[in-house]
DNA sequence: CGGGAAGTTGAAGAGCGTCAAAAGTAGTGG
DNA sequence: CCACTACTTTTGACGCTCTTCAACTTCCCG
């Protein structure tokens, strides 16, 4: 008799919301212990293979997710097969909030994923005796759209370099708050995905990767890795100051 | 003796939540009579004039806003003073919600706007005590999100074209949902301000309405209202199918 | 080690921006 | 009520940024 699943995601300990390396950054951080416990009952751990979908847009919305580890791309299509890519997350995001009942976006793992997988009807009759949880949803709600304009002013106001380094510095940031180090930062996704999110074409991206590469701003240390040289002149760069910086 | 202020709002009885226009649309329609009155021993209604700034970008946000009549545009703007406009509110709509204790973006009165304004730790402090607001305050953040991303969309990956037609379906569907007319639709903003809000300048939008003209989609029906004449092909335009219609 | 995907680089072109000027609109005050 | 002014909108000519198309190189995984 072997185990039903091979995966040791299953109700192994590693898989126990103590221990999870998220604990203290996901949505879960406003829970006690107990309440946690309850949450736990109604979840599924799920592995997700990297390129696997996760969920498509307009499907209805029955499973809320938060991400263990791994990161994962939202995106939106036109019916010619443009893609806009509205966001990536990592380990601690929430995801799967739903606009009248039906998924907003669809999502993919960008790299392997270990997601936190709750039906959505239990999990709101969970929240609704939960304030603090509902509270919590809420700010991360605000936060998400605060980042969303961030974004539409890049998309509608930035030129690509702008965008670029805006990407970059925003890679660099939300690695740090992650705790990891904020100069050779993980760039999980391709040229495609990151051209897809800025509006732009993967040689439009490569293009300015190559430009930012030769002015010294920044080393390419594989396809999925880059050192940021000078922060200074790449926060310019992305607010659209190139060349102003200096004067004190 | 004379009135403090000429402005017929304060607390005369057209600012009577009863008998408020948007009682039923806005945030406030979760509200019981007797908890809608609670909440309104903490609001003031304030006039603005048109062009008035309601809030600035990363001023500290003291204030929570629920306009009651006319329409506000929220932007955001780069160091050398190009603008991106992230929304158009309009009467019912809430504004204000503050990313980490400041506003993310400004806010400025399209037209006369009539605006309820609730000190933003009595808000809450109210909130808390009712998790029906906090959660209809979380459906509107989520609905707004979606709206984000749509326009992150737009931004990032429509044609002139596509974008006007987007913004055009997009006003036409509001003002049905407010229980105005969805034909000669009324477009409260300027060329310029319609420009900013879609990644354009405002030739553009100028060149690409007399292209809409032209084609016999729409009517120019001086400065600040549109015809819709053809809805199935603004609408194919807007999702670019342009000339792909038609076959069953 | 080989094949396919991902990334880079080049040349040509389209779409939208920029600059400039004219036409239309609205608000103001005599 | 009308003329004046200032702003908004429209239209035209030109240029630039980014896209498109194509060939080539590098990287990765079986």
């Amino acid at each position: 008799m072997r185990p039903k699943c091979a995966h040791p995601a299953h109700d192994c300990p590693s898989a126990a919301c103590e221990t999870c390396e998220v604990r203290d950054t996901a949505t879960c951080a406003v829970l006690a212990p107990d309440e946690l416990e309850q949450l736990a009952d109604i979840r599924t751990v799920v592995p997700y293979a990297k390129g696997q979908t996760i969920l498509r847009e307009g499907e209805r919305a029955d499973f809320l997710f938060n991400i263990r580890a791994g990161a994962a791309k939202l995106y939106k299509l036109l019916p010619d097969g443009r893609c806009q890519i509205t966001g990536f997350l990592f380990a601690g995001d929430f995801l799967g909030l739903a606009h009248q009942d039906s998924y907003a976006y669809s999502a993919e793992a960008l790299s392997t994923l270990e997601l936190c997988r709750f039906p959505r009807d239990r999990f709101e009759a969970f929240a609704i005796r939960l304030p603090k949880l509902e509270h919590r949803l809420l700010t991360t709600a605000v936060d998400e759209l605060a980042a969303a304009q961030e974004q539409m002013l890049l998309l509608g106001r930035k030129s690509a370099v702008e965008r670029l380094g805006s990407f970059l510095v925003q890679l660099s940031r939300r690695a740090a708050r992650r705790g990891q180090p904020d100069s050779p930062v993980e760039v999980p996704m391709t040229r495609a995905e990151i051209a897809d999110y800025l509006g732009l074409t993967t040689e439009t991206v490569s293009r300015v990767i190559t430009r930012l590469k030769t002015s010294g701003v920044i080393r390419v240390l594989g396809q999925h890795r880059i050192a940021i040289l000078d922060p200074r002149r790449l926060l310019a760069a992305a607010e659209g100051m190139a060349g102003e910086e200096g004067r004190p």
